[in-house]
RNA sequence: CGCGGGGUAGAGCAGUCUGGUAGCUCGUCGGGCUCAUAACCCGGAGGUCGUGUGGUUCAAAUCCCGCCCCCGCAACCA
């Protein structure tokens, strides 16, 4: 009788950029999820990967000067790397370029085709050809090419398509009958009156445009697009279709942690995929939210260090996973922040926990040379502890079967709370003064050290390194003492360990000048990562500052005063203002972004202002905007004000 | 009516699916304790759960409807 088995995965990365704390997350927060079942005795695999074709990476791999492989293979090292700084025991890492998963893809492509799932027809639309770009008609700007401009052409692209509608009404069931499979369940909600309920149309699943991505054997001029070459990792990773596909037929199928904005090609396209091979579909899929930086934006003046190596390297990897499992709520979306981090790890951490330790070793040192006490008779308010204690491993099984990461470690700590309250209660000081408090003494303590075995159990999926370092510290080198059997009993620890203080687990960290620290660690790379890579990765690099320039280079820009004729809002743009103004002899049109900072454009009117004179003109929102007037903001954009002169100039003058 | 998320104590959030005493953490105020990492424990103050004295109900933060506001993305930030 083999174990139940267990097949987890996060989703496979998009290596166009390093990996972020958005990453980090998830992997931290399936790795908890794996560790967890691995502990409960499932035979567990879990997967996790990169996604490295495309468009994108072609191209970044061109603005890098190097092969779309070689740029690839240095960001994956990346991932590979900080996966094993923060601890992600996964079992297998999927590359989409790995001919094991390229193989896979060709076979379910072809099948896909000859069974007839897969058509071969055409859509139309744009093209941008100095960008080689192909476009919709509704991500057109302006009739132009998004990207650079540029007008485009009308054309008709080759493409084949997955028939999605074939499938619809069967996977609409498949959601009404098994309301665990999309979780949350808003999301299943959102997924059905979205996407499935108003109907799904087909889906093109190939591209001619670029050629970095799995080829179709049959027809060269096209490569696999995202949607069959990504999902299929969760099976080409088993060997599925392959001649040796037992690990296909044991693991599959999966549980799939997702982030909330990929939710709909997991729970549509992919099932649809599955049901059109006559697999059965994923178990789950849970989309989980996303870890906003202080309100959605970076803020360089908060200083906010996001590179989870720094964390780690300053705080330890346990903190990290840490303040990621409990500080979000696993599914909405939560806030990062440095003070948020620093709070939590002070006070859980640091007061609750790494107190709780250092205060029960050494009163087991003081008390009783260092030699744990056996107990003695119990009274109520050990019965109390203890009656929480064994009904913590439940709570914590009741909160994970629901992927309640969080509540589960506020189950955890609550204990904690509880044992910090025994001590107050039960005053081993005070018992010290007696010798007839001896036994009691010795009971009290062997319950603290007991509870401690328990919680350093229990929270071994989530911080993978403190359970050690609370065994060490109560002198317990049996690691079986924290299998998942004997956390559902109270009193295993053994009678006359030697237990040792050691170093404080986690030391309490002074908030004011650790942000501070932080700010001056990391002045200039607190910016949020660019969701698409403009420049090549340095990854051990620092970001330069802005390149320095010559008294020429400033000379190309022509800075002149105007005096603002009139100014007014534009319809149907919020940002917006639309000024005339008035430079020497010249009268020109300028269109500014600063409504929200000047409500009234009234108040602007004859006003001098700074304006680049020699900007090449733009079309906004209809109108044409000659120049850009110059403006000064903090870091946040709370505040702004244009810039002006000291003393009244007139205008046209120019500004060097 | 572009798509989506949200509005619950000073801050950050849970609770909403499955209606039934409004909860957690931090902060704050007061008290206790001295084993411990200036930690720990107890108590207080603080919320008309955005709004409509809207609908359903014996009962609404929770279900339904209208409205307002905020945040992402997109369009309009050169």
């Amino acid at each position: 009788m083999s174990k139940e088995t267990f097949y987890i995965t996060t989703p496979i990365y998009y290596p166009n950029d390093n990996p972020h704390v958005g990453h980090t997350y998830c992997s931290v927060a399936t790795d908890a999820i794996a560790r967890y079942r691995r502990k409960m005795g499932y035979d567990v695999r879990f997967l996790t990967g990169t996604d490295e074709h495309g468009q994108k990476i072609e191209r970044a791999a061109e603005k890098a000067g190097c092969t779309p492989i070689e740029y690839v293979d240095r960001i994956v090292a990346n991932f590979q790397s900080l996966w094993e700084i923060m601890d992600i025991g996964y079992d297998d890492f999927i590359r989409t370029t790995e001919t094991r998963h390229i193989e896979g893809v060709q076979k379910i492509f072809k099948r896909l085709y000859e069974q007839g799932d897969i058509y071969k027809g055409s859509y139309e639309g744009w093209y941008c050809t100095p960008c080689e770009s192909f476009w919709l008609e509704r991500q057109l700007n302006d009739g132009m090419c998004p990207d650079c401009g540029r007008p485009v052409e009308r054309v008709e692209e080759e493409s084949y398509f997955l028939r999605l509608s074939k499938y619809a009404d069967r996977l609409i069931e498949h959601i009404r009958q098994n309301p665990a499979f999309i979780q949350p369940t808003s999301r299943a909600n959102e997924m059905l009156q979205n996407f499935l309920l108003p109907g799904l149309e087909d889906l093109s699943v190939s591209r001619t445009s670029f050629k970095w991505g799995v080829p179709v054997d049959f027809d060269d001029k096209h490569v696999v697009y995202v949607w069959i070459d990504a999902l299929s990792n969760y099976i080409t990773a088993l060997g599925y279709g392959t001649d040796d596909d037992s690990l296909y037929q044991k693991y599959w199928p999966a549980t799939h942690i997702v982030g909330k904005e990929i939710v709909r090609f997991h729970t549509i396209i992919w099932p649809i995929i599955l049901m059109a091979l006559g697999e059965p579909l994923p178990d789950q899929v849970f989309g989980h939210g996303w870890l906003l930086l202080d309100g959605g934006k970076m803020s360089k003046s908060k200083g906010n260090v996001v590179d989870p190596v720094k964390l780690v390297e300053r705080y330890g990897v346990d903190a990290i996973r840490y303040f990621l499992l409990r500080d979000v709520a696993f599914g909405q979306d939560g806030l990062f922040s440095n003070e948020a981090l620093l709070n939590r790890m002070n006070a859980d951490l640091a007061n609750d926990l790494g107190n709780l330790v250092s205060r029960t070793v050494a009163m087991i040192e003081k008390y009783f040379d260092g030699v744990l006490p056996a107990p003695a008779e119990k009274n109520g308010v050990d019965e109390a502890l203890i009656a929480q204690a064994l009904a913590l491993r439940a709570e914590v099984e009741t909160n994970m079967a629901d992927f309640h990461i969080s509540d589960a470690l506020a189950a955890i700590w609550r204990y904690i709370g509880a044992c910090n309250k025994y001590i107050d209660v039960t005053a081993p000081w005070i018992l010290a003064k007696n010798a007839s408090d001896q036994p009691r003494l010795g009971t009290v303590l062997y319950h603290l050290a007991e509870s401690l075995r328990l919680v350093a159990g229990l929270i071994e999926p989530f911080l993978t390194r403190t359970p050690k370092r609370i065994l060490e510290q109560l002198g317990c080198t049996d690691e079986s003492m924290i299998n998942w059997d004997a956390l559902a009993s109270f009193g295993l620890l053994p009678a006359g360990l030697r237990v040792q203080k050691g170093d404080a687990l986690f030391p309490r960290i002074d908030v004011a000048k650790e942000l501070e620290a932080l700010v001056a660690l990391n002045p200039k790379t607190a910016t949020a990562p660019p969701p698409e890579a403009q420049t090549p990765p340095a990854p051990a690099e620092p970001a330069p500052e802005a390149a320095e320039i010559t008294i020429d280079d400033f000379a190309k820009i022509q800075l002149r005063t105007a005096r603002v004729l009139s100014c007014e809002l534009v319809e149907g743009a919020d940002k917006l203002l639309k000024l005339e103004v008035k430079m020497g002899d010249e009268t020109r049109t300028i269109l500014s972004g600063i409504r929200k900072w000047y409500p009234d454009p009234e108040a602007l009117v004859g006003k001098t202002v700074v304006v680049v004179a020699n900007l090449k003109p733009r079309k906004m929102r209809g109108f044409v905007s000659h120049g850009m007037i110059l403006a000064t903001s903090d870091d946040e954009d709370k505040e702004l004000s244009l810039i002006t002169s000291l003393s009244d100039v007139p205008d046209g003058w120019v500004v060097r």
